[in-house]
DNA sequence: CGAGTGTTTGACTGTTCTCAAATGTCGTGG
DNA sequence: CCACGACATTTGAGAACAGTCAAACACTCG
């Protein structure tokens, strides 16, 4: 099983080893920002444990006391909240590289849950350590923080996305997105076909509609002929036409340079 | 004029000092964490510039490069985006003592506008020196931080308002957070009628939902005993059942104490 | 008084939801 | 190899919610 294969990211056992959360969480952070050589080993060297987690399970669960953040090394996973009506709503996807609880950080509790989408591969890294760390280097501490400011610029967009966009455009507008941030570092204007390990119901919690609409959107989209989508691939057929279609503006991502891809 | 009679704050000429911005700031920061005196002092030592902006002007443009952050000293204001079908939705309120802007603090550029709502009194205060500030103390960069990751999680919840929630639930849920924060530090139990300056169009614009169709929605939680809104004043008739029909749980505010209005 | 802005209401339209059932896919075990 | 269950996708039909358009009304300010 090599879901990343698409990635050109191998992983294997080498993900299970010791100092690789920190370095692809490291390939990350160097897509947001400078990072220096002393920032980058000081990451190298934080206590890392590695766990493997099934998919649909939670890697962090909502109001849980959080003495650790985790960095994904492997798989998809989504920051969710369940409403008194027992909906669900999504309000981030993550991927290899990201940190998605790092907004827990300086918070006591995460209102939050995350859970694992795909079967996942997670960092965990003590909160304590972490800000050992930002203490002594405030330029780690600086990218950090700006990592987390560029996760609530997402959950901004997000906001707009579900509140003012029709269905179409909300799902044209997170396939943009997904597809950036998963070809970014090596950002290859080939690659318009990757891994989409997402049920259409997940999707559906992610854009605040239905799944049986989703699934009617998707019909409408492939013949638009703006995306192909099956055996778990997304292919992007027309990515003009699907970023117009989406209303995309990848600034919010807040990329260190604009991605070759002009948009 | 005293917008903000209600909460015992008077502002008049005070409001212009030059100090002031940095206080109120002070105390909206006590009230997510604990901040040392000197941490209180180095904030009252921040050069501040205090500007007049009348209703309806953006505080800060979106895609502006952003060299300042701002503290709201008196007045409304809201973070927004326009879809390119010229919507618009906002993302975050903000009211006295609050910093909309200081999700800026490490991105070159905001992807968000901040308008005010009301004529607003804003102290600009340059990032270098914030900055400066967080290296000599991790304490205050701590709180700043944290500042910011409630900011965040304000976005999530809304994501999940918008997503997932009726009119009327996502009407009441945006009343009990606002009411929370417009109460918070003194708290008063009895405070249940505040100054609400917003139009219906801009609680339309919050709550994803056509402004027709909220006035219908006040209409029915007017009927339902929930809240009375008249003369820019909105009363709170039943907080407990206001507090079930929004579904709300204050957690993802992160106040330092449970407010002693229990919920 | 008139202009401008915000609120309220009605009638109609349209998107999206819910319920329900059929179909497709995959892995397991006989 | 097939039967089976579990899960995901697809489709239909009717209902509910919310949007649009349009007009009347209320209020404030100069």
């Amino acid at each position: 099983m090599q879901p990343f294969a698409a990635l050109n990211i191998s992983f294997s056992e080498e993900a299970l080893m010791r100092r690789v959360p920190s370095e692809i969480f490291g390939r990350k952070l160097r897509s947001i920002a400078h990072v220096s050589e002393q920032d980058e080993e000081a990451l190298a060297s934080l206590g890392v444990r590695t766990v493997d987690v099934p998919a649909a399970r939670d890697i962090v669960s909502a109001g849980a006391r959080c003495s650790h953040s985790c960095f994904l090394v492997e798989g998809f996973a989504g920051s969710y909240q369940v409403t008194a009506a027992g909906k669900r709503q999504f309000s981030a996807f993550y991927i290899a590289g990201d940190a998605p609880d790092l907004q827990s950080l300086y918070l006591e509790t995460l209102d939050s849950g995350v859970c694992a989408l795909t079967r996942c591969v997670v960092g965990y890294v003590e909160h304590a350590e972490i800000k050992r760390l930002c203490e002594k280097s405030p330029t780690l501490a600086a990218v950090l923080w700006r990592y987390t400011l560029i996760d609530a610029a997402i959950f901004r967009e997000w906001v707009t996305n579900v509140g003012q966009r029709d269905a179409v455009t909300r799902v044209a507008h997170l396939f943009c997105e997904m597809s950036l941030r998963l070809r970014y570092p090596r950002n290859l204007l080939e690659q318009m076909r990757f891994n989409w390990p997402l049920t259409q119901a997940e999707l559906a919690d992610a854009c605040g509609v239905s799944s049986v609409h989703i699934n009617r959107v998707l019909k409408e989209m492939r013949w638009l002929g703006l995306v192909e989508l099956s055996d778990g691939q997304l292919g992007i057929k027309d990515w003009n036409r699907l970023v117009a279609a989406g209303e995309f503006n990848a600034d919010y991502l807040h990329f260190k340079r604009t991605p070759a891809v002009r948009i």
